[in-house]
Formats: structure tokens, sequence, C-alpha cells
DNA sequence: AGTCTTTTTTACAAAATCTTTACACCTGAT
DNA sequence: ATCAGGTGTAAAGATTTTGTAAAAAAGACT
């Protein structure tokens, strides 16, 4: 089997040697970019299984190359931020990011996301049904079953969960979720969204006071897992 | 026995040609079209067993295709596409798909579908009957039973049903109905379906007001089980 | 034509769903 | 401790969707 390319655009040096020598041992193969427009070129030239983007890059703004990579690239891109960047986190998500760790981050943690957001590259291939936990999602037959038992759903809690669920382990913002369920112009309803996931989760989770599907994210949005 | 045909419908030749070789090594005839209109001829010349389209066809869109293959081709069709829009599959499926595979797709997952889609070929071709609960329906002697009791049914009641039953499990959007029964330009006429859902209901279910059989979903369309 | 059956309209009642409001809760900062 | 911001929950409206009956229209048959 091929290892698997990872593609890190990161200005900094010090922090690119630690991601290779990780990566590395726990065998990925890794490509390096030092600034924003190299890391497209590369991206473009040969698309690897997943990107770590740093936000703060020197030429232009971590922001702009995710959004020009989203144009064309459907993979995995991890960011990479300095603590305390909220706005810069949500943002990012709403462009379209998989998934964003804090510098500095824990290995351990970074494996694992990746694992994830690589796992949904394959499994965002097959559209038909899916298997979460003790949920079976069945798009074709547009039907939800917990434990083999069909779960009555509103056609908008129906399409809340198929946007989580086609978007597992990943975060998703308010405003985001908003502009896919609700339309544009809605993205500030935030208490809908509240409404609706409570509902949802008095549904899908065994104990709503503790979920375990739909995770809050406060400040940022909802993970479905 | 003779090897079942399978016709490839894709612009793409490598596409085309791993399908080819992926699908010969495991005994099926495969014959292939590299444009819509030719799909469409080589399809009305020699039927084949199921056919796998490309939605992303350069001579017209491959919902025409489908469209057009629909109004006389009863065997399966598998829609491959690179896209993942939710209203592309959904408007395939209302142009009667039998399923849906996104691009890139694994072997083996193709291959099972197609196993199932072929599987239902012929249970569709060769059962003549069908039992769902105290329903029991008769194809080819047109004739519907409850509890082993005649069911006098008008000629849409029974069509409604059929369809119903051709599609246990599964919801199924008003504006399919509609096209399905009454045909295109129906589409808006959704009083018709609750007028003829409400007589069905006071047919086979035990207790019209708590349906059993034909379940409403709300905002989308009924499911038959 | 006249009768019978079936389909299409119409009108309104009933149910389900969505939206809004109100308030409780939790967490972290002052 | 108090406060503010974000979040969770229940329940009251408002709105949309669905169900039902029954009349009008359209065929089908004798």
């Amino acid at each position: 089997m091929n290892k698997q390319e990872i593609l890190i655009i990161d200005d900094e040096p010090q922090i690119r040697k630690l991601l290779e020598i990780t990566l590395e041992s726990h065998d990925y193969k890794v490509i390096q970019a030092e600034t924003g427009k190299q890391g497209l070129l590369m991206a473009a030239n040969h698309p690897p299984e997943l990107i770590l983007l740093d936000l703060g890059l020197p030429d232009s703004s971590g922001h702009e190359i995710l959004k020009e990579l989203r144009q064309w690239y459907n993979k995995a891109i991890i960011i990479l931020s300095v603590q305390n960047s909220e706005h810069d986190i949500v943002t990012a998500l709403d462009n379209g990011a998989t998934d964003y760790l804090s510098k500095p981050f824990r290995t351990a943690e970074l494996l694992a996301r990746m694992r994830s957001a690589i796992r949904q590259n394959q499994s965002s291939n097959t559209v038909s049904c899916i298997e979460i936990g003790d949920l079976h999602i069945d798009w074709t037959a547009r039907s939800i079953r917990k434990n083999d038992e069909l779960l009555k759903l509103t056609a908008t809690e129906y399409n809340l969960l198929s946007l989580f669920a086609k978007n597992e382990g990943r975060v998703l913002t308010h405003q985001y979720i908003l502009k896919e369920i609700w339309g544009v112009g809605y993205q500030t309803e935030t208490q809908y969204l509240r409404v609706f996931v409570a509902q949802l989760r008095k549904k899908i989770e065994d104990n709503p006071n503790q979920p375990r599907h739909i995770i809050t994210e406060s400040g940022v949005g909802y993970r479905f897992q």
C-alpha cells in the first residue's frame, strides 16, 4: 500500500520540521511549502490526501489560500492557528476547512484528527447510506434508524441530521448550518438552530442531557460524531 | 449461463477502461458508449441488464439521458457522478435512477450495488405478486387482497398502490408520485394525491385515521410499509 | 339520452410543523 | 458573588401542510 501524502503549508521551519518527523514516523509521506503561493502550486501539481494549513502566512492570509484551494480541492484541509483567534477559526470553517487545531497542539490529537479527516475523504464517496454509531441513515429511502427502529423526523430535522452526518467529526459553524438548511439570509437566526438541535437530540440521543452525537462547540458551532 | 451485459455511458476513457477491467474480471460482459446519444442507441439496439450512467456527459446532461432511457427501459440504471450535491441525487432518483454512486468509488461497493440492482431486475421481472402485511398484490391478475378478501380499486387507486408497493419502505416525493401516476405536467397537483391517498387508506387501512401502511412524511411525500 | 363510475374541483377542518417568546442554565471574567 | 454571553428547553402563537367530504365534471356503458 502506498503512503498517504500530506501537504504542510507553514512558514515556520521548526514547525514544519516537527510535523515532518511526527508524520513520517506514522507512515505518512510529507511534502512541504513555505508560502501560500508555493502551497497552491504543489497542491495543484500533485493533490495530496490532506493539507495542513497555517493561517498566519507571510505572503497572503491563510484565509485566501483556503478559499483558493476550496475552489477545486475537495479533500481534507486542517487549519493550524495560534491560540485566541476564535474569529479566525469560525471564518476558516465557514470557508470550508475540515477541522482546526490551535498551536501549540498535542501530536496525539493532531494524528487523531488527521485520521478522522482522511476517513471522511473516503466515506464521502458513498452516498446512499451510512452507519454512525447506533444510527443508520439511508438517503435513497430517506429514512433514519436508531437501533433498527425507524425514527420519525420532520423535513427540517432530517435535513439537519443529513448535513451533520455528511460532515461527521467536523465542526460546522452556526452560520454555515443556517445557510445550508434555511438558506442565505437566515445566518443570524441561531435560535432556530438551538431549537432544532434540541429536538434532534431528544430523538437520536440516548440521554439528551449528555449528548454523544451532536456535540456543542461553544462559540463556534456543532460537531456530529 | 450467459454473461450479464452491462452498458457503460461515460465520456472519460480512463473510467471506462477501469470499469471494463473490473467488471469483466467479475464475469460481466461490458459494452461502452462515449456519449449520451450513442448510449441511447446501444441500449435500444440491445437492452443490457444494467446501465452505468455518468451524469457529467459532454453532449447533453446525464439527467436528460436518464429521462429518455426511463421512457422505455425498466431495468437497473446506476448513476455515477463526480458531483456530490443533494439536488443532483434527488433529481436523479426522482427521474427513476435505481441507485447513485459518487466518483471516485470503491470497486467493492460498486459491485455490491450492481448485484443488488440486478437482483431487483429479476424480482421485478419474475415476481408477479407480493405480500406486504395483510395485503396481497398480484400484478398479473391485477388484483389486491386484504386478508384474502378481494378489494375493488379504481384504475388510479390501483396504480398508486402498485407504485407504493414497488417502493416499500422508501419515501416517495409528491412530485415523483404525481409524475409516475398522472404524468409530467401534473407535478403541482398535490391535491389529487391527497384525495387518492385518503381513498386508498379507506380501503386498505384497518383504521384510516391511524394509517399503518401509507405513512405521511410531512412536507416531503409518503412512505409505504 | 340516462345511469353509473371515476376523476377533478372546491371548500373547509384538522394536524403537523415552524417561528417566536420567555426563561433557566452554565461557564468564565470582573 | 455578580454579571454577561452563549446555550438549552418548554410552550405559546402563526403558518403551512394535510385530510375529508361532497359537489361538479368527465367518461363509460346500456
